[in-house]
DNA sequence: ACAGGATATCGAAAGTTCTTGATCTCTGCC
DNA sequence: GGCAGAGATCAAGAACTTTCGATATCCTGT
């Protein structure tokens, strides 16, 4: 399993608009939009992005999104992964936040201005 | 089957940076973002975009994708339902391109300045 | 050291998406 | 009309994702 740092997303790839994609890229933009393509995860971005860089305890996520713990657990890694959201664990608690500029970097690799 | 209006993805749902959203439109949202969740729709999208505006024709695609005809032909169908390109009929071929402003209006849902 | 709580991971079942051969429809040509 | 070529649709199988009960791990308070 791929560790994700704040900046992953950032380096990760080539735009979509751009010079002939290889299947390698091609591959790491389908794991990107993968991330964002499921309407939990959207929920979970959507609290987050409204938390304004506030980190949000992995805890509430289960009220809001109608979902047992270990489910919700795998969305949050999930996002993680790709390298949209952070993770801080704070005593048991995991606190979750909107990488840096993850929004805009999504919207570099579609090539429009970020 | 839903039929995609030109103009589909720009009227189809509420920006993920915004108020709390509903069921119904994080739905919406999965829905736009699973048709880019693919590595052949990438690779499709990456080169209608760099056709900059002009047609492509669905037979180039068999072979940029190493794909059998249905598959493309299937891949084709996910980005034009979900609004991201138009399809247009020239005698017995079919020609496709980006929607207007398609990349620039997911990014609108991205929350980030179109 | 132990108990209790929070989160992560595993494993199996259910659901969804992708791929393709076969087939159908439509267009253009003779 | 009848044929050939392009593309769409169908149907079935393979591959992947999502869900959740059970279980493991880690932290805090006593």
């Amino acid at each position: 399993m791929a560790a994700a740092s704040p900046t992953a997303l950032a380096r990760c790839c080539a735009p979509i608009a751009g010079p002939a994609l290889s299947d390698e890229e091609a591959q790491q933009l389908e794991r990107v939009f993968k991330a964002l393509a499921d309407k939990h995860r959207v929920k979970i971005l959507n609290r987050l992005l409204s938390a304004d860089g506030d980190a949000v305890c992995a805890c509430d996520f289960e009220d809001l999104l109608g979902l047992k713990q270990p489910t919700v657990s795998y969305h949050l890694k999930q996002l993680f992964e790709a390298g949209i959201v952070t993770r801080e664990k704070r005593g048991s608690y995991a606190y979750y936040a909107i990488a840096d500029d993850a929004m805009a970097q999504v919207c570099g690799l579609l090539g429009a201005p970020a």
